[in-house]
DNA sequence: ATGAAAGCGCTAACAA
DNA sequence: TTGTTAGCGCTTTCAT
């Protein structure tokens, strides 16, 4: 009972041709006896026959199957938004096949390669590639992408993304309020995001007249591991900051763990800002504050999107922006010592 | 610059026929000329010529896809434990496609299909099926498959596994030793898994000659929310439980954060053990005293299996068994009031 | 050592 | 309304 069963088999237990079966496979059942369709539908049942997607996919009818490219799965960003894709995916009858990239620039190029062969009706690329040529390699090939995360203007697809550059101003402006000056900033090297952030960042402190200071800005990648290092060196700094804004929870949980290590107590001795609201944000004690993407819109967007560009045959161009929101828990205070203000009061 | 570069199209700049490129492409060269070979291959750089996997998928050849089915991909255990699969599937050169069934039984049965017809060598699947025809009818039809994670005897194929009883034994003798008599197990509903931790649990108890308490085990599935409402739900007993193991991570980080909601101590008024060791158990403060799996190895035994069935044929009926680790942390203590002990004291 | 030709399971004109 | 047939791009005997 372990062949497989095929059209011609459904064909001959329904007395139809192969080609009414097709029809009845694909709906175009416009002008066809009712009869007949319930006939082959029957025979369908029972044989327990399932289309070959191969063989359709060679006539050219796509494999309902999406790319989803992501720099590191075990980040629970990408865990929870490839979570949300998946599900919206399978609503549509897509399946996804996901890349971990791991900012690696020779697997990015393979898992691309991987997925190319027609294997893939399209991509959700949430990575940074170094080497740009790659995604746009795929354009040009007329493969539907979308990019999830980076608005990189050199490449020139959709875009779904929230604003870092506000995200990050935010963050720093309640630092600022709470009367911070020394304001650290740890960012992901590769993220393009990070840079938007950044910008953020330095904004807030232009705004209050406050002067970056090299030492404060931390570029490394976005594990738990270096929010640990990087604290690490924040703190031998002779002027430690009082204040760090970290441009993921990973970071900033490294920062927390960092600290308590030193003796160091979050909010009272240093306030702490993440970037994501994953489930770290919430899973922590102190519970972070930090700034949230709309993780469930994005992922549903995103998706919408890149089945409507492959059903259309061509790109949109879509830039869609989402709005992040400051979730002020509890590793933000005011400074201990608000400099010279405090010394007069 | 935009057409599909075919076999044909090789052949022809490489002054061959297809045969021969196909010989070139499944290195059949047995008895080929180093020169045709070399001719061949340059004609395949230059027209950037990449095999269409549909075609040879078509042909019997399989599509160097692995099915993966999670219960729930953002647990940080499974995208922990997919980010090694999907990084040692494609060493070998096999994409993974996941499916988060979220332990939903249309779901489940719809993944299933949507990865079977012929779009995937083999199932690694990490789910637990309610219905357990869905994977019968897979190995039934001949398609390789290796569980993860559930040693379910039902099911008659290769499994990776840690010894859960064990584990789940362990954990609970830990809470003993500390002087703990009340301990209390929330257990992951649909997990046989848990039903193993729960044994465990249960013999440890006994060797310490303590009656299980019905109200002390606690059943639901494995979320942060739902750990947070056991614990409110333990925690109103007449008696309350001085010591909780939760069979997983996110079950633990549910309690810690219903303890901090009610002001109780962790490890001070409560020792808490969870399962996994995922990021989760470093990232909390106090860090969570768990049961470690040893992912890594885990996710890289599963991919070699489960390809080494795919190539062999048949399946090697393995139940390969870990062993799970207690790792002690900061929620485990001594119990406050060892009871009549601590009385004489 | 290389090539011709018959499919793999399906779709889509085009016939009937 | 239904069936015939020519491919889709590739692999694989079997000839040459």
């Amino acid at each position: 009972m372990g062949m497989k069963v095929t059209i011609y088999d459904v064909a001959k237990k329904a007395g139809v041709s192969i080609a009414t079966v097709s029809k009845v496979i694909n709906n175009n059942t416009g002008n066809m006896r009712e009869s007949t369709k319930q006939r082959v539908k029957k025979a369908m049942e029972e044989l327990n026959y399932h289309p070959n997607i191969m063989a359709s996919a060679l006539m050219g009818k796509g494999t309902k199957t999406l790319g989803l490219l992501v720099p590191d799965i075990s980040n629970p960003f990408f865990s929870e938004i490839a979570k949300v894709i998946e599900d919206r995916a399978h609503e549509k009858g897509y399946s996804v096949i996901m890349c971990s990239t791991d900012e690696n620039e020779e697997k990015e190029k393979k898992n691309v390669e991987l997925l190319q062969s027609k294997l893939v009706d399209g991509f959700i690329v949430g990575s940074t590639y170094r080497d740009k040529s790659i995604v746009q390699n795929l354009t040009k090939a007329g493969v539907p992408v979308v990019m999830l995360t980076q608005d990189d203007p050199v490449i020139d697809v959709s875009k779904v993304f929230v604003d870092d550059f506000k995200g990050g101003y935010e963050a720093t402006i309640h630092h600022l309020q709470n009367g911070h000056h020394k304001i650290a900033i740890i960012s992901e090297q590769r993220a393009l995001a990070s840079v938007k952030r950044t910008e953020g960042y330095l904004q807030a402190l232009k705004t209050y007249g406050i002067q970056p200071r090299q030492e404060y800005m931390v570029r490394t990648r976005g594990t738990i591991a270096n929010g640990i290092k990087a604290f690490g060196n924040l703190f031998q700094l002779p002027e430690p900051p009082t204040a760090i804004f970290a441009c993921n929870d990973q970071l900033a949980i490294g920062v927390m763990l960092g600290a308590k290590e030193k003796g160091i107590k979050i909010p009272e001795q240093l306030s702490l800002i993440g970037f994501d609201d994953t489930i770290l944000a919430r899973a922590t004690y102190p519970r972070l504050t930090t700034v949230a993407q709309p993780i469930a819109e994005m992922g549903k967007t995103v998706v919408d999107l890149l089945i409507e560009e492959i059903r259309l045959g061509c790109s949109k161009k879509e830039r869609i922006l989402y709005n992040p929101e400051l979730i002020i828990r509890e590793t933000t205070d005011k400074a201990s010592k608000p400099d010279h203000i405090a010394k007069t009061e």
